[in-house]
DNA sequence: ACAAAAGTGTTCGTGCTACACCCATGG
DNA sequence: CCATGGGTGTAGCACGAACACTTTTGT
């Protein structure tokens, strides 16, 4: 499913030293910021985590990536996106793909021009894709050295998520499909950065209808206490559900 | 200052047919959706327009296309933005221009492949660009036959632009920078495309402190009435006013 | 019985809409 | 003094925050 021996040879296409033809445009590349919610430590609160690989060669060896290379000649934007994540996780594990922005400052990275197209990317809390040795999930709070751009491209994409969690249904991809209010709080938790009050979540979501309950429940721990009600997205695709905080058309 | 020979020229360079490398990777152009608020037609409500030039060679002759062009070696999207809209209206007039999204798929554009980052430009509503022969301003809502995926350009911009005068303070962009609260809520309604109430217009932009009174007042016009008091906006830059309309940090 | 976890109800504040009412000017 | 347009006041609603209270389980 993971194939390392692919990886380690686009490896080489990242940054092509030789045979550089001056007279060819820039590159086009695409890069894609995957964020998963995790439990990086045991019995710790779980974290919003970013997939990043570690540069074997230069430039910038021994810093963290993000996941992507060159754009293909037959493919749009969002494929390559998709096709460059399969060389570090299974994609079907990928349930949202986003465009964020353009970078294109000329000296962004040493070497040829690239001009990359940043993607938002959601694996769900319940996933847990096989990853290559020189990869692994970073906690957003706690990154390592980046290489490049890459650690601006990142709170870029995490700035987009906390926006979107207020107005749209966007945590469908950061959920399991069924879920208790407390796990959906806690994915909330992460991916903001601050409390998130379960009943006032629940409310709220109920209000809009993105949720609804299955009709299941969960059975407790082991320290007992009522067992959960379980309950599941709507949609599974992205929806504005509060598209005027202000301004709304006359009703 | 509008030189429309150098327009002329370029247009070659739009797409060019011959000495086409064929290892020569995609192009890189940029697009802009600029839009003012036009009284098109006298004494009836002021619309949205959206600049527009109309192509004398192929392909697709006749069609109306966003002005832009191939993104230049030593800038990077924002300046070649800057620099291509100089051929068609006076870059001082744009006030606010910022990224929107890239359209990559491989067939777009006939001839070599062409991947359009797309940008969104504002010009207040009293500039007066003076604009080459075959440029035009078109109501937004009555556009003519435009050229490749240029239509589904202008309907994005014009939801971002939409979405973005709720919860910024965007409109500095679009309104003079002395007017009565009338002006601004003729500029909202031409941007929304629905009616909105000066009442309370002017409660939600004072509340949040985006524009304020000069002191000053227009005289009444020739059927009289009470003068009205001259605003404007605190801040000539982008911000954010409305963070969060659900989900606030606790405080 | 008691602790733990989930769910419900109630109060409160805030921000926006709608609409009635008051003010200033020209004819 | 009346028509016209601008400005102010107020009632009501919708939504969300906070928190106390009830329900259901395990030990």
């Amino acid at each position: 499913m993971i194939e390392n021996v692919i990886h380690r040879s686009t490896a080489t296409d990242e940054h092509p030293r030789v045979g550089l033809d001056p007279a060819a445009g820039p590159v086009h590349e695409v890069l894609s910021v995957v964020f998963q919610v995790r439990e990086q430590v045991a019995h710790r609160p779980a974290e919003l985590c970013v997939l990043l690989w570690q540069r074997a060669l230069a430039p910038a060896r021994g810093t963290w990536s993000l996941p992507g290379g060159r754009l293909g000649d037959d493919e749009n934007l969002m494929d390559s996106a998709r096709r460059q994540l399969a060389e570090k996780v299974d994609v079907r594990e990928v349930r949202h793909l986003e465009q964020l922005s353009v970078f294109s400052e000329p000296g962004r990275v040493p070497g040829e021009r690239r001009i990359a197209s940043t993607f938002l990317g959601l694996v769900p809390i319940d996933g847990d894709p096989r990853l290559p040795v020189d990869t692994a999930w970073h906690a957003v709070a706690d990154l390592p050295d980046t290489a490049f751009d890459h650690g601006t491209m990142v709170s870029h994409a995490r700035t987009r998520l906390a926006a979107k969690l207020s107005y749209t249904n966007i945590a469908f991809a950061l959920a399991p499909t069924e879920f208790s209010m407390s796990t959906l709080r806690d994915i909330y938790c992460a991916a903001l950065g601050y409390q998130v009050d379960t009943t006032n979540l629940q409310r709220v979501l109920n209000r809009r209808r993105v949720i609804e309950s299955t009709g299941r429940t969960a059975p407790p721990g082991p320290t007992g206490g009522r067992p959960a009600a379980l309950y599941k997205f709507r949609d599974t695709a992205l929806r504005v559900t509060d598209e005027f905080a202000a301004l709304r058309p006359p009703g």
